[in-house]
DNA sequence: AGGGCAACCTGGGGGC
DNA sequence: TGCCCCCAGGTTGCCC
């Protein structure tokens, strides 16, 4: 469910949380921390008693760095939502449906809600160069189109590497990350390129185009805080975002396409769908 | 090595 | 009303 922008919302939502101390850590289903290998009961001991340090956001990877005293930080409490996932920030008690783990800090409750399980969270250790620390999980993501270090000709150049199609690379984690299904079928409309087209084949201007659009309509979303079709994408106070009336190509199937007119189509691969216009996204 | 697919889950909606 | 099938925003491991 949520791709880069919705993360981000999540991410902001967490910084009044910055400097709170860990009370307690109730993990209610253990498919919760998949992520973390040793278990749910040393994921609660090693979260309990950390102060939370200012959350980060790597493409779909959202971490908070765990401080000790005055001890180095070492840890982090690194979260994917998945495709369901939830964080939620209650001031008094509440119950939820689907709550798979609690965290009582500066007398809140961040929840993590989660329908269908693929989200977890873990207490991971910070790897990597001074200042530039991640997660060793997210070691191998790629950054994203929004991060400052982000290397526009380098990906280009990468992606045309690709013996692949472009849609399939737009959603390589390990090329460009944050990119999901939504925002790679807005931003292909955008790009005027057929998702099926061999990333290979591309222009270097071609590549260039969807990746810019893809950063684009990303940085759009997160203006309108995000795309939800229902309460399953939620900030961590449950509002949806706006941008679902602002999409193009995603689940518009049927509908007219906004610069040519011509009924935008759905076409199934890879098990899931491809939304795109017939006629401004030609397959060359 | 790199690409592609099934598996991991729950629930809502549509067709019959 | 009920049942069954399809579909959903993601990642991973395993096979080729």
């Amino acid at each position: 469910m949520p791709e880069l922008p919705e993360v981000e919302v999540v991410r902001r939502g967490l910084l009044p949380l910055v400097g709170a101390d860990v009370e307690a850590v109730d993990v209610l289903d253990a498919r919760a921390v998949t992520r973390h290998p040793s278990g749910a009961a040393d994921f609660a001991a090693r979260l309990t008693g950390a102060r939370f340090g200012e959350p980060a956001r790597r493409g779909k990877f959202l971490w908070v760095p765990l401080l000790r005293g005055t001890a180095p930080v070492r840890d982090s409490l690194l979260v994917h939502l998945g495709m369901s996932g939830q964080l939620l920030l209650d001031d008094e008690w509440r119950a939820h449906r689907h709550e798979r783990v609690r965290i009582v800090l500066g007398g809140r409750s961040l929840v993590f809600v989660d329908q269908r399980t693929f989200g977890s969270l873990a207490v991971d250790p910070l790897v990597g160069p001074l200042g530039q620390e991640v997660p060793a999980q997210v070691g191998r993501i790629a950054l994203d189109p929004l991060d400052p270090g982000f290397d526009l000709a380098e990906v280009v150049r990468r992606m045309r590497t690709r013996r692949t199609e472009v849609k399939r690379a737009l959603l390589d984690q390990g090329l460009v990350s944050g990119i999901g299904n939504i925002y790679a079928d807005e931003a292909l409309w955008a790009a005027r390129v057929h998702p099926r087209q061999p990333a290979a084949s591309l222009s270097a201007q071609a590549a260039r185009r969807v990746l810019e659009e893809s950063r684009h309509v990303m940085e759009r979303a997160l203006a309108e805080g995000g795309t939800s079709f229902d309460a399953l994408y939620v900030n961590v106070n449950g509002q949806s975002g706006y941008f679902s009336r602002s999409l193009q190509a995603y689940g518009q199937h049927g509908r007219p396409c906004a610069r040519c007119g011509r009924a935008l189509v759905r076409e199934m691969f890879t098990n899931r769908s491809s939304h795109y216009c017939p006629r401004c996204q030609r397959l060359r």
